[in-house]
DNA sequence: TTGCGAAATGACAACGTTGTCATTTTGTTA
DNA sequence: TAACAAAATGACAACGTTGTCATTTCGCAA
């Protein structure tokens, strides 16, 4: 009975019982070097008695951090978990909490709206999780008080940005077949207005022309296995063809069986590469090699960037994650 | 230059700007309604040029409440992403934010750890995620002023939890054997120690007593395929052998790899039913039945059970989220 | 003992909201 | 036009912390 008679324990309350001032009570806490041990103690004893616990509202009123990042997710799935993973085992290092919104089903949400309802929360920075295009990504302003990091493909023309090297992925990619006596490497697209695939197509395009080498005319896929397996079709017929990069592996997989249905070999005839490594999570046995990015280390990246850059909002930087080509046996060194 | 004044905007530099009193900044964003539309406008004209936002601390300062819930997770991975989906899609439907904190690798956490972690950060109310045993599970007290709810397999002594129903999901299983005109189901049980092992087990005698059969001595398992095996060889010498529950789907596989092994068929000589429903993923074509539980289910319960204990936190429930059988072709049906 | 600098502690304001209650303004009726 | 109730607005305190600065206490040398 006696007890019920104050909701909250406070710092107040505390002070009383153990008979030393407010302050002292917040000094035992924050400073406690600065509090004498026989005090100190007698603050624990009444802290522990009353069973206090510090009020984060006030705390963070005076002294207007939170120690919070916040988390929009626009999709949680997937590659998703490993990067939310690896935001929150780097907030956790860092002594931040996150707090998490989520875009709900049916819901069409924007940067602007995300970020109007994130600033209604206790954080101090924000990370956007976006695997997809939205209405406003280009007219979009951060707010200038919280550091904002988008985790995205493209880049942002006033937010920090965290991104899959897309470009870097797919040069690796050629190389690694200019590298084992490959003269030449075709290319199989995505959909045209998807910005995954004209980064990987860049960089294909880049890697040869650096080695001085002519690319040829890239195949237009859409991302299906179907488009890879006409890509494949065509391909088979093209006698200089050993290599095939594809930008993704559902489409690596529909120009592997093309090419078999054609009578050649993987890799024996022709060499093949896809992006994602997925394959070997549906086909058993996959032999596809496959560049795949790290989506934990975007989380880890995002999160850094975020608290770097709590003190100066407005500063903005590019961060590339590179990929990582997991090599399986569907490509062929010409030089053995 | 002159912009660069003050920090943050405040209701006060807002109700100056507008002229009129801090407390008629409050009422247009709390209670509209009860403000001159004129008045408003000129508010929200001042909220716009100033680029106003409310600060959460002197909000939940006052109100005494953070419209957050908490969230502990000690393991991020599989089924936890569906459950986290539930709780952050339920937890949108009701207005709350989510706030959440991750064991770190290596980092032993127990429940008041995590409990005295979570009261610092701005919550009204947690769940723990809790797919393991901590030391002190039984000994730990919620705060009592924080709801606390713990989605795990077993009952806790003052806390709410919400749990898969194993024991409900065995008996499902086995009344589907016998509703199918199968006298007798033996069982493999997983590791001796395992709560989930025990519940299921718990199921599985409690069906077959309902019906007046006497259970067979259960086969003790160790959760591997090969422990499946091996009780699999044993179960394929019983003549009135004709249905297997086993624990889960890893020693199911065993069973019928070793039933098939010895000559038997699944399902024409043994019929088979597993739990998690998992084999489908790194089996092609897998006919085995199993019982499923919905992870995303659960996290819905969980986050509405912390929302409708808010005010009553020492309240306690406890909810079963039942199980679903997954039919695939691994049961005959013996009155055909 | 006294005096002194350093260490420990305390009084009070401030952070930016919302609740309470008082005051002013508005619209309506006599 | 006066009187009045209802609507709109305002003044001020309070939420529970931490920072600033003043005060007290301590330990030690004279």
């Amino acid at each position: 009975m006696a007890t019920m008679d104050k909701k909250n324990v406070s710092m107040n309350d505390v002070a009383i019982a153990a008979g030393v001032s407010l302050k002292t009570v917040s000094r035992v806490i924050n400073e406690p070097d600065s509090v004498r041990e026989s005090t100190r103690d007698r603050v624990h004893a009444a802290m522990e008695a009353l069973g206090f616990r510090a009020n984060f509202a006030a705390r963070s009123l005076k002294l207007g951090r939170y120690g919070c990042i916040g988390v929009v997710l626009f999709h949680l799935s997937g590659g998703n978990v490993d990067m939310i993973d690896g935001i929150a085992d780097a907030a956790a290092e860092r002594g931040f909490a996150l707090t998490m919104i989520k875009k709900r089903a049916g819901e069409k949400m924007t940067l602007a709206e995300a970020s109007r309802r994130m600033s209604q929360l206790p954080v101090d920075g924000m990370i956007f999780n976006l695997r997809q295009m939205v209405d406003d990504f280009d007219t979009f302003e951060a707010p200038k008080d919280l550091k904002t990091v988008i985790i995205t493909s493209m880049e942002h023309p006033t937010c920090s940005t965290v991104s899959d090297d897309q470009e870097g992925g797919a040069r690796m990619a050629c190389e690694y077949f200019l590298n084992r006596g490959h003269k030449n490497v075709y290319f199989v697209s995505g959909k045209k207005e998807s910005l995954s695939s004209q980064c990987r197509m860049k960089g294909w395009r880049a890697a040869l022309e650096t080695r001085g080498i002519e690319p040829p005319a890239p195949l237009q896929g859409d991302w299906n296995a179907d488009s890879g397996y006409v890509a494949g079709l065509v391909l088979a017929d093209k006698p200089d063809c050993t290599a095939v990069l594809a930008a993704n592996d559902c489409m690596a997989n529909g120009v592997m069986m093309a090419l078999r249905d054609k009578g050649l070999s993987v890799p024996d005839d022709v060499s093949v590469i896809g992006f994602d490594d997925e394959l070997y999570k549906t086909i058993p046995n996959s032999i596809l090699t496959s560049v795949k990015f790290r989506h934990r280390e975007l989380g880890v990246r995002a999160l850094n960037e975020v608290v770097a850059g709590l003190e100066a909002p407005s500063s903005r930087s590019r961060t590339l994650v590179s990929g990582v080509l997991v090599e399986r046996s569907s490509v062929k060194d010409l030089r053995a």
